[in-house]
DNA sequence: CCAATGTATCGACAGGTATCGAAGTAAGGA
DNA sequence: TCCTTACTTCGATACCTGTCGATACATTGG
């Protein structure tokens, strides 16, 4: 849980070329690769989880600490329990510092996103 | 349900420029936004959904009948209820030719997913 | 060491959802 | 008209998930 290596969504290959996935038009998903997808586009489909993953988004730097973003309408347990599943599914990543923790939006999750949506043409 | 006008997802505007929804890394979204894309992506946030999808996208045209999609793991009235609720999204919109029903991916609905996730930089 | 603050975990509960078999509807052919 | 095929709807069930209050853990400051 504490680990400080960079935890990577399965569904992301951190060497940069090709992800998981072959574009979502450009061929039926293997049961494998639909696995994977599912289980990202799952961490954005609840309106919270978007609000925090959004606003973490656009904090300059890619990343906010936890205080300034938990003003999303629900207790401080449900926040940190959303918190908790974006950086399962790698789409976050956390960190402390001091008192504060700090999540960061996981490298290349968005372009990756991208190119599963077949972007490329 | 037997609509014959195209239905189009609430989060897309057919007005071709802009869609619902400021691209998710551009600035915190509402939480009227939020609940629209949630929706979208709660509708591919299944394996079985997204093969469906995927398999009728990556068709010739864009469509597909059921008969040829079917074959997904699960009970074919399954195979339906997914795909009722990819329509229900606005993913999907079908028709009824002789004895086949046909499913079409809806217009434009991969391009304003990709809107969303801010490809112009 | 203790208090205060920020964050995470736990346990419980209500509501949602994926799945199935059975039954219903629609179209075409004998 | 009746049967067959294609698909949808219904009802039931088991599981998953979002939410909360209470509690635990972590860090800083006194």
């Amino acid at each position: 849980m504490s680990k400080s290596e960079v935890v990577e969504l399965p569904v992301l290959q951190e060497d940069g070329a090709v992800p998981c996935c072959p574009p979502i038009t450009a061929g039926e998903l293997s049961p494998a690769d639909a696995e994977k997808m599912a289980a990202m586009f799952k961490a954005l489909s609840d309106p919270v989880r978007l609000r925090l993953f959004s606003k973490i988004a656009s904090h300059p730097g890619g990343e906010a600490c936890v205080c300034d973003i938990a003003d999303v309408g629900v207790s401080q347990p449900t926040v940190s329990h959303h918190l908790k599943k974006l950086r399962e599914t790698g789409l976050l990543t956390s960190e402390r510092r001091g008192t504060w923790v700090y999540y960061q939006v996981a490298p290349s999750v968005v372009a990756a996103m991208s190119a599963l949506l077949d972007l490329r043409s």
